[in-house]
DNA sequence: TGTACATCAGTGAACGCGCGTTCACTGATGTAC
DNA sequence: TGTACATCAGTGAACGCGCGTTCACTGATGTAC
Protein backbone atom coordinates (compact mmCIF):
# COMPACT_ATOMS: atom_id res chain seq x y z
CA UNK A 1 0.00 0.00 0.00
CA UNK A 2 0.88 3.77 -0.33
CA UNK A 3 3.14 4.75 2.55
CA UNK A 4 3.81 8.94 3.07
CA UNK A 5 6.17 10.93 1.09
CA UNK A 6 8.37 10.97 4.17
CA UNK A 7 8.15 7.27 4.90
CA UNK A 8 9.08 6.62 1.24
CA UNK A 9 12.31 8.84 1.28
CA UNK A 10 13.12 7.26 4.86
CA UNK A 11 12.77 3.90 2.92
CA UNK A 12 14.79 5.02 0.31
CA UNK A 13 17.72 5.69 2.98
CA UNK A 14 17.02 2.50 4.36
CA UNK A 15 17.88 0.91 0.99
CA UNK A 16 21.17 2.89 0.22
CA UNK A 17 22.43 2.14 3.79
CA UNK A 18 21.63 -1.63 3.42
CA UNK A 19 23.35 -1.53 -0.20
CA UNK A 20 26.12 0.17 0.47
CA UNK A 21 26.91 -1.73 3.54
CA UNK A 22 26.55 -4.90 1.81
CA UNK A 23 27.71 -4.18 -1.50
CA UNK A 24 31.36 -3.32 0.77
CA UNK A 25 31.12 -6.79 2.89
CA UNK A 26 30.48 -9.29 0.34
CA UNK A 27 31.23 -7.26 -3.40
CA UNK A 28 28.62 -6.03 -5.75
CA UNK A 29 28.48 -9.47 -7.42
CA UNK A 30 28.00 -11.48 -3.87
CA UNK A 31 24.95 -9.35 -2.61
CA UNK A 32 21.29 -9.72 -4.84
CA UNK A 33 18.31 -6.78 -4.41
CA UNK A 34 16.27 -9.39 -2.55
CA UNK A 35 18.63 -9.31 0.10
CA UNK A 36 19.31 -5.28 -0.08
CA UNK A 37 15.85 -5.13 0.52
CA UNK A 38 15.01 -7.57 2.96
CA UNK A 39 17.77 -5.94 5.51
CA UNK A 40 16.09 -2.44 4.78
CA UNK A 41 12.86 -4.22 5.90
CA UNK A 42 11.40 -4.46 2.39
CA UNK A 43 10.70 -6.74 -0.45
CA UNK A 44 12.50 -6.63 -3.52
CA UNK A 45 9.51 -4.86 -5.69
CA UNK A 46 10.03 -1.91 -3.59
CA UNK A 47 13.39 -1.48 -4.72
CA UNK A 48 12.49 -0.88 -7.85
CA UNK A 49 10.22 1.83 -7.11
CA UNK A 50 13.63 4.13 -6.05
CA UNK A 51 15.94 2.78 -8.69
CA UNK A 52 15.32 1.80 -12.20
CA UNK A 53 18.12 -1.37 -11.62
CA UNK A 54 20.77 -2.99 -9.94
CA UNK A 55 23.27 -1.09 -11.28
CA UNK A 56 21.33 2.68 -10.58
CA UNK A 57 21.43 0.94 -6.82
CA UNK A 58 25.49 0.16 -7.18
CA UNK A 59 25.78 3.97 -8.25
CA UNK A 60 23.85 5.06 -5.89
CA UNK A 61 24.81 3.57 -2.87
CA UNK A 62 28.45 4.03 -3.34
CA UNK A 63 28.00 7.63 -4.16
CA UNK A 64 25.87 8.10 -1.06
CA UNK A 65 28.62 5.93 0.83
CA UNK A 66 31.58 8.53 -0.84
CA UNK A 67 29.66 11.63 0.66
CA UNK A 68 29.12 9.81 3.88
CA UNK A 69 33.00 9.38 4.73
CA UNK A 70 33.75 13.17 3.66
CA UNK A 71 31.18 14.07 5.95
CA UNK A 72 32.85 11.21 8.72
CA UNK A 73 35.79 13.00 8.48
CA UNK A 74 34.47 16.30 8.62
CA UNK A 75 33.09 14.93 11.90
CA UNK A 76 36.23 13.30 13.00
CA UNK A 77 37.88 16.82 12.38
CA UNK A 78 35.73 18.57 14.62
CA UNK A 79 36.87 21.68 12.99
CA UNK A 80 40.44 21.75 13.61
CA UNK A 81 42.66 21.27 10.37
CA UNK A 82 43.93 17.38 10.22
CA UNK A 83 47.69 17.40 9.78
CA UNK A 84 49.00 14.96 7.03
CA UNK A 85 49.92 12.32 10.16
CA UNK A 86 46.75 12.71 11.20
CA UNK A 87 45.19 11.45 8.40
CA UNK A 88 47.57 8.72 8.29
CA UNK A 89 47.08 7.20 11.30
CA UNK A 90 43.41 7.49 10.53
CA UNK A 91 43.74 5.84 7.09
CA UNK A 92 46.17 3.00 7.55
CA UNK A 93 45.15 2.07 11.32
CA UNK A 94 43.89 -1.61 11.99
CA UNK A 95 40.34 -0.11 13.07
CA UNK A 96 40.24 1.15 9.23
CA UNK A 97 41.11 -2.37 7.90
CA UNK A 98 38.51 -4.33 10.18
CA UNK A 99 35.24 -1.63 9.68
CA UNK A 100 34.45 -3.64 6.31
CA UNK A 101 31.03 -2.65 6.02
CA UNK A 102 31.04 0.84 7.54
CA UNK A 103 34.91 1.42 6.63
CA UNK A 104 36.24 3.64 3.65
CA UNK A 105 34.14 2.82 0.56
CA UNK A 106 37.00 3.94 -1.52
CA UNK A 107 38.83 0.46 -0.54
CA UNK A 108 35.86 -1.51 -1.32
CA UNK A 109 34.64 -0.25 -4.32
CA UNK A 110 38.24 0.36 -6.30
CA UNK A 111 38.17 -3.14 -7.97
CA UNK A 112 34.45 -2.83 -8.61
CA UNK A 113 34.58 0.44 -9.94
CA UNK A 114 35.84 -0.67 -13.82
CA UNK A 115 33.01 -3.05 -13.53
CA UNK A 116 29.65 -2.39 -12.88
CA UNK A 117 29.01 0.70 -15.32
CA UNK A 118 30.74 3.91 -16.14
CA UNK A 119 28.14 5.72 -13.48
CA UNK A 120 29.60 4.17 -10.83
CA UNK A 121 33.29 4.77 -12.22
CA UNK A 122 32.79 8.79 -12.34
CA UNK A 123 31.64 8.59 -8.86
CA UNK A 124 34.59 7.10 -7.86
CA UNK A 125 37.03 9.30 -9.88
CA UNK A 126 35.13 12.14 -8.39
CA UNK A 127 35.20 11.05 -4.56
CA UNK A 128 39.04 10.60 -5.46
CA UNK A 129 39.75 14.28 -6.19
CA UNK A 130 37.62 15.79 -3.35
CA UNK A 131 39.35 13.26 -1.14
CA UNK A 132 42.59 14.33 -2.65
CA UNK A 133 41.65 17.46 -2.05
CA UNK A 134 41.19 17.23 1.81
CA UNK A 135 44.58 15.98 1.64
CA UNK A 136 46.21 18.21 0.29
CA UNK A 137 45.24 21.25 2.50
CA UNK A 138 46.57 19.15 5.45
CA UNK A 139 49.88 19.10 3.79
CA UNK A 140 52.43 22.62 4.75
CA UNK A 141 51.84 24.98 2.51
CA UNK A 142 54.95 25.72 1.85
CA UNK A 143 55.49 23.24 -0.64
CA UNK A 144 54.23 23.41 -4.09
CA UNK A 145 51.11 22.46 -5.08
CA UNK A 146 51.74 20.24 -7.54
CA UNK A 147 53.76 18.08 -4.95
CA UNK A 148 50.97 18.50 -2.51
CA UNK A 149 48.67 17.17 -4.89
CA UNK A 150 51.34 14.09 -5.53
CA UNK A 151 51.75 13.15 -2.40
CA UNK A 152 48.19 13.33 -1.41
CA UNK A 153 47.31 10.89 -4.68
CA UNK A 154 49.98 8.62 -3.44
CA UNK A 155 48.90 8.29 -0.03
CA UNK A 156 44.92 7.85 -0.91
CA UNK A 157 46.47 4.84 -3.67
CA UNK A 158 48.95 3.65 -1.35
CA UNK A 159 46.06 3.41 1.91
CA UNK A 160 43.58 1.32 -0.66
CA UNK A 161 46.08 -1.10 -1.47
CA UNK A 162 47.42 -1.53 1.71
CA UNK A 163 44.08 -1.96 3.44
CA UNK A 164 42.90 -4.09 0.64
CA UNK A 165 46.47 -6.39 1.19
CA UNK A 166 45.76 -5.99 4.93
CA UNK A 167 42.27 -7.62 4.64
CA UNK A 168 43.79 -10.59 2.36
CA UNK A 169 46.25 -12.08 4.67
CA UNK A 170 44.16 -11.09 7.78
CA UNK A 171 42.59 -14.16 8.60
CA UNK A 172 45.67 -16.37 7.43
CA UNK A 173 49.28 -14.26 9.01
CA UNK A 174 47.54 -11.13 11.21
CA UNK A 175 51.33 -10.19 12.02
CA UNK A 176 51.45 -9.78 8.02
CA UNK A 177 48.75 -7.80 8.07
CA UNK A 178 49.93 -5.36 10.53
CA UNK A 179 53.05 -4.97 8.97
CA UNK A 180 51.82 -4.33 5.77
CA UNK A 181 50.07 -1.30 7.29
CA UNK A 182 52.43 -0.27 9.58
CA UNK A 183 55.35 0.07 6.39
CA UNK A 184 53.21 1.33 3.51
CA UNK A 185 52.33 4.26 6.04
CA UNK A 186 55.63 4.57 6.83
CA UNK A 187 57.09 5.19 3.44
CA UNK A 188 54.21 7.50 2.35
CA UNK A 189 55.34 9.48 5.43
CA UNK A 190 58.76 9.52 4.32
CA UNK A 191 58.12 11.14 0.90
CA UNK A 192 56.12 13.98 2.37
CA UNK B 1 35.11 -40.67 -23.33
CA UNK B 2 38.42 -41.35 -21.68
CA UNK B 3 41.36 -39.54 -22.76
CA UNK B 4 45.00 -40.14 -22.43
CA UNK B 5 46.83 -38.96 -19.73
CA UNK B 6 48.72 -36.27 -21.52
CA UNK B 7 46.03 -35.24 -22.76
CA UNK B 8 44.12 -35.19 -19.34
CA UNK B 9 47.02 -32.86 -18.35
CA UNK B 10 47.01 -30.77 -21.01
CA UNK B 11 43.13 -30.04 -20.19
CA UNK B 12 43.70 -29.77 -16.25
CA UNK B 13 46.50 -26.17 -17.86
CA UNK B 14 43.76 -25.32 -20.32
CA UNK B 15 41.31 -24.93 -17.69
CA UNK B 16 43.66 -23.16 -14.82
CA UNK B 17 44.57 -20.76 -17.77
CA UNK B 18 40.79 -19.79 -18.92
CA UNK B 19 40.09 -19.51 -15.19
CA UNK B 20 43.30 -17.72 -14.56
CA UNK B 21 42.60 -15.06 -17.05
CA UNK B 22 38.66 -14.31 -16.37
CA UNK B 23 38.43 -14.55 -12.86
CA UNK B 24 40.97 -11.33 -13.07
CA UNK B 25 39.18 -10.09 -16.00
CA UNK B 26 35.46 -10.40 -14.51
CA UNK B 27 36.23 -11.12 -10.91
CA UNK B 28 35.68 -14.06 -9.64
CA UNK B 29 32.19 -13.90 -8.51
CA UNK B 30 31.52 -12.72 -12.62
CA UNK B 31 32.64 -16.34 -14.37
CA UNK B 32 30.72 -19.03 -14.24
CA UNK B 33 32.63 -22.56 -14.41
CA UNK B 34 30.61 -23.51 -17.85
CA UNK B 35 32.28 -20.51 -18.96
CA UNK B 36 35.52 -21.45 -17.52
CA UNK B 37 34.57 -25.21 -19.06
CA UNK B 38 33.85 -23.58 -22.51
CA UNK B 39 36.70 -20.84 -22.62
CA UNK B 40 39.01 -24.61 -22.17
CA UNK B 41 36.97 -26.05 -25.15
CA UNK B 42 35.19 -28.17 -22.54
CA UNK B 43 32.26 -29.01 -20.69
CA UNK B 44 31.18 -27.64 -17.12
CA UNK B 45 31.25 -31.78 -16.42
CA UNK B 46 34.57 -31.95 -17.06
CA UNK B 47 36.12 -29.38 -15.00
CA UNK B 48 34.48 -31.73 -11.26
CA UNK B 49 36.68 -34.90 -12.88
CA UNK B 50 39.74 -32.43 -11.73
CA UNK B 51 38.59 -29.71 -9.44
CA UNK B 52 35.97 -30.94 -6.48
CA UNK B 53 34.12 -27.50 -6.51
CA UNK B 54 34.60 -23.95 -7.94
CA UNK B 55 36.09 -23.03 -4.53
CA UNK B 56 38.87 -25.06 -5.50
CA UNK B 57 39.28 -24.29 -9.23
CA UNK B 58 39.67 -20.58 -7.50
CA UNK B 59 42.08 -21.86 -5.72
CA UNK B 60 44.41 -23.48 -7.93
CA UNK B 61 43.88 -20.90 -10.62
CA UNK B 62 45.52 -18.12 -8.65
CA UNK B 63 47.90 -20.49 -6.97
CA UNK B 64 49.10 -20.65 -10.64
CA UNK B 65 49.07 -17.22 -11.83
CA UNK B 66 50.80 -16.01 -8.78
CA UNK B 67 53.87 -18.76 -9.52
CA UNK B 68 53.58 -17.69 -13.39
CA UNK B 69 53.96 -14.05 -12.66
CA UNK B 70 57.31 -15.09 -10.75
CA UNK B 71 58.19 -16.65 -13.97
CA UNK B 72 57.47 -14.01 -16.30
CA UNK B 73 59.36 -11.48 -13.73
CA UNK B 74 62.28 -13.98 -14.01
CA UNK B 75 62.15 -14.48 -17.42
CA UNK B 76 61.90 -10.23 -17.68
CA UNK B 77 64.96 -9.71 -15.25
CA UNK B 78 66.79 -12.31 -18.14
CA UNK B 79 69.75 -13.63 -15.41
CA UNK B 80 70.71 -10.19 -14.56
CA UNK B 81 69.39 -8.44 -11.10
CA UNK B 82 66.91 -5.65 -11.99
CA UNK B 83 67.33 -2.59 -9.74
CA UNK B 84 64.44 -1.42 -7.74
CA UNK B 85 63.97 1.26 -9.74
CA UNK B 86 63.64 -1.58 -12.49
CA UNK B 87 61.12 -3.00 -10.70
CA UNK B 88 58.73 0.45 -10.09
CA UNK B 89 58.95 0.95 -13.28
CA UNK B 90 57.38 -2.48 -14.35
CA UNK B 91 55.39 -2.22 -11.62
CA UNK B 92 53.73 1.34 -12.10
CA UNK B 93 53.51 1.21 -15.97
CA UNK B 94 50.51 1.66 -17.98
CA UNK B 95 50.77 -1.47 -19.84
CA UNK B 96 50.56 -3.33 -15.93
CA UNK B 97 47.43 -1.14 -15.80
CA UNK B 98 45.94 -2.57 -19.02
CA UNK B 99 47.20 -5.83 -18.82
CA UNK B 100 44.21 -6.90 -16.91
CA UNK B 101 43.81 -10.78 -17.73
CA UNK B 102 47.37 -11.35 -17.80
CA UNK B 103 49.02 -8.52 -15.27
CA UNK B 104 49.29 -9.09 -11.83
CA UNK B 105 47.52 -11.85 -10.28
CA UNK B 106 47.63 -9.76 -6.89
CA UNK B 107 46.11 -7.04 -7.87
CA UNK B 108 43.06 -8.87 -9.04
CA UNK B 109 43.23 -11.12 -5.74
CA UNK B 110 43.61 -8.64 -3.23
CA UNK B 111 39.90 -7.98 -2.62
CA UNK B 112 38.53 -11.59 -3.58
CA UNK B 113 41.25 -13.08 -1.34
CA UNK B 114 39.18 -12.20 1.55
CA UNK B 115 36.24 -13.48 0.49
CA UNK B 116 36.96 -16.96 -1.96
CA UNK B 117 38.11 -19.19 1.39
CA UNK B 118 41.22 -20.11 3.20
CA UNK B 119 43.10 -21.75 0.43
CA UNK B 120 43.22 -18.68 -1.50
CA UNK B 121 44.04 -16.28 1.36
CA UNK B 122 46.93 -18.31 2.02
CA UNK B 123 48.23 -18.69 -1.42
CA UNK B 124 47.90 -14.74 -1.73
CA UNK B 125 49.68 -14.24 1.61
CA UNK B 126 52.36 -16.28 0.46
CA UNK B 127 52.67 -15.10 -2.50
CA UNK B 128 53.02 -12.02 -1.44
CA UNK B 129 56.40 -12.68 1.14
CA UNK B 130 57.76 -14.42 -2.01
CA UNK B 131 57.62 -11.08 -4.39
CA UNK B 132 58.46 -8.92 -1.54
CA UNK B 133 61.42 -11.02 -1.10
CA UNK B 134 62.37 -10.47 -5.21
CA UNK B 135 62.03 -6.75 -4.07
CA UNK B 136 64.16 -6.84 -1.03
CA UNK B 137 67.33 -8.49 -3.05
CA UNK B 138 67.10 -5.75 -5.42
CA UNK B 139 67.55 -3.21 -2.61
CA UNK B 140 71.00 -2.01 -1.78
CA UNK B 141 72.63 -4.32 0.64
CA UNK B 142 74.14 -1.33 2.83
CA UNK B 143 70.35 -0.49 4.23
CA UNK B 144 69.19 -2.55 6.99
CA UNK B 145 67.17 -5.71 6.40
CA UNK B 146 64.20 -4.74 8.44
CA UNK B 147 63.96 -1.49 6.24
CA UNK B 148 64.71 -3.23 2.95
CA UNK B 149 61.99 -5.39 4.01
CA UNK B 150 59.55 -2.46 4.85
CA UNK B 151 60.47 -0.47 1.99
CA UNK B 152 59.69 -3.80 -0.32
CA UNK B 153 56.05 -4.67 1.28
CA UNK B 154 55.49 -0.58 0.84
CA UNK B 155 56.02 -0.85 -2.59
CA UNK B 156 53.76 -4.02 -3.62
CA UNK B 157 50.98 -2.65 -1.32
CA UNK B 158 51.52 0.77 -3.32
CA UNK B 159 51.49 -0.90 -6.40
CA UNK B 160 48.14 -2.88 -5.77
CA UNK B 161 46.56 0.00 -4.58
CA UNK B 162 47.50 2.46 -7.12
CA UNK B 163 46.87 -0.22 -10.31
CA UNK B 164 43.44 -0.76 -9.40
CA UNK B 165 42.74 2.90 -8.81
CA UNK B 166 44.14 3.64 -12.25
CA UNK B 167 42.15 0.85 -13.59
CA UNK B 168 38.88 2.33 -11.89
CA UNK B 169 39.53 5.73 -13.26
CA UNK B 170 41.02 4.71 -16.67
CA UNK B 171 37.47 5.14 -18.30
CA UNK B 172 36.68 8.19 -17.20
CA UNK B 173 39.56 10.08 -16.63
CA UNK B 174 42.49 9.13 -18.20
CA UNK B 175 44.72 11.52 -17.06
CA UNK B 176 44.07 11.00 -13.26
CA UNK B 177 44.89 7.27 -14.19
CA UNK B 178 47.96 8.05 -14.89
CA UNK B 179 48.64 11.01 -12.43
CA UNK B 180 47.95 8.24 -9.72
CA UNK B 181 50.65 5.57 -11.35
CA UNK B 182 53.41 8.44 -11.60
CA UNK B 183 52.57 9.86 -8.21
CA UNK B 184 52.40 6.56 -6.11
CA UNK B 185 55.77 5.54 -8.61
CA UNK B 186 57.21 8.99 -7.04
CA UNK B 187 56.36 8.50 -4.04
CA UNK B 188 57.52 5.27 -2.99
CA UNK B 189 60.61 6.20 -5.02
CA UNK B 190 61.17 9.08 -2.48
CA UNK B 191 60.63 6.77 0.47
CA UNK B 192 63.75 4.87 -0.11
C1' DT C 1 52.12 -59.58 -29.42
C1' DG C 2 47.09 -60.10 -29.24
C1' DT C 3 42.85 -60.10 -26.75
C1' DA C 4 39.54 -59.16 -23.04
C1' DC C 5 38.18 -56.02 -19.82
C1' DA C 6 38.41 -52.52 -16.11
C1' DT C 7 39.24 -47.66 -15.75
C1' DC C 8 37.93 -43.05 -15.91
C1' DA C 9 38.11 -38.24 -18.58
C1' DG C 10 34.70 -36.17 -20.76
C1' DT C 11 29.55 -35.52 -22.28
C1' DG C 12 25.22 -33.49 -21.68
C1' DA C 13 20.76 -33.72 -19.38
C1' DA C 14 18.95 -32.71 -15.06
C1' DC C 15 18.80 -31.01 -10.05
C1' DG C 16 17.32 -27.20 -6.95
C1' DC C 17 18.22 -22.58 -6.29
C1' DG C 18 18.77 -17.64 -6.46
C1' DC C 19 19.39 -14.09 -9.68
C1' DG C 20 17.42 -9.40 -11.80
C1' DT C 21 13.27 -7.81 -13.41
C1' DT C 22 8.14 -7.37 -14.33
C1' DC C 23 3.45 -6.79 -13.14
C1' DA C 24 -1.38 -7.14 -11.41
C1' DC C 25 -2.93 -5.85 -7.28
C1' DT C 26 -3.57 -3.37 -2.59
C1' DG C 27 -4.81 0.34 0.15
C1' DA C 28 -3.16 4.47 2.60
C1' DT C 29 -1.90 9.04 1.01
C1' DG C 30 -2.62 13.29 -1.05
C1' DT C 31 -5.70 16.21 -3.76
C1' DA C 32 -9.68 18.34 -5.89
C1' DC C 33 -14.16 19.87 -5.04
C1' DT D 1 -14.14 20.69 7.03
C1' DG D 2 -15.95 16.57 4.72
C1' DT D 3 -16.21 13.56 0.79
C1' DA D 4 -14.85 11.35 -3.56
C1' DC D 5 -11.25 9.82 -6.08
C1' DA D 6 -6.68 9.61 -8.41
C1' DT D 7 -2.05 8.49 -7.17
C1' DC D 8 1.62 5.48 -6.33
C1' DA D 9 4.90 3.03 -2.66
C1' DG D 10 4.94 -1.36 -1.47
C1' DT D 11 3.49 -6.55 -1.92
C1' DG D 12 4.32 -11.00 -3.57
C1' DA D 13 3.75 -14.22 -7.36
C1' DA D 14 5.76 -15.09 -11.61
C1' DC D 15 9.12 -14.57 -15.69
C1' DG D 16 13.26 -16.56 -17.99
C1' DC D 17 17.85 -17.42 -17.04
C1' DG D 18 22.31 -18.89 -15.37
C1' DC D 19 24.34 -20.58 -11.36
C1' DG D 20 27.16 -24.72 -8.98
C1' DT D 21 26.79 -29.42 -8.73
C1' DT D 22 25.38 -34.35 -9.73
C1' DC D 23 25.03 -38.39 -12.41
C1' DA D 24 24.03 -42.07 -15.88
C1' DC D 25 26.31 -42.87 -19.77
C1' DT D 26 30.11 -43.16 -23.53
C1' DG D 27 34.06 -45.00 -25.47
C1' DA D 28 39.11 -44.54 -25.91
C1' DT D 29 42.88 -45.65 -22.81
C1' DG D 30 45.62 -48.47 -20.10
C1' DT D 31 46.27 -53.03 -18.06
C1' DA D 32 46.20 -57.95 -17.05
C1' DC D 33 46.57 -62.29 -19.08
Amino acid sequence: MRVSKQKSEENRALLLNAAARLFREKGVDGVGVAEVAKEAGLTHGALYAHFPSKEALVAAAFSQAFAGNMASIDAWAAGRQPTFTDYLDALFSVRARDRVGEGCPMVASASEASRHGPALSENFAAAFQAEIALFEASLDPALPADERRRVSIAALAAQIGAVAVARAVATSDDALSREVLAATRDAIARAV
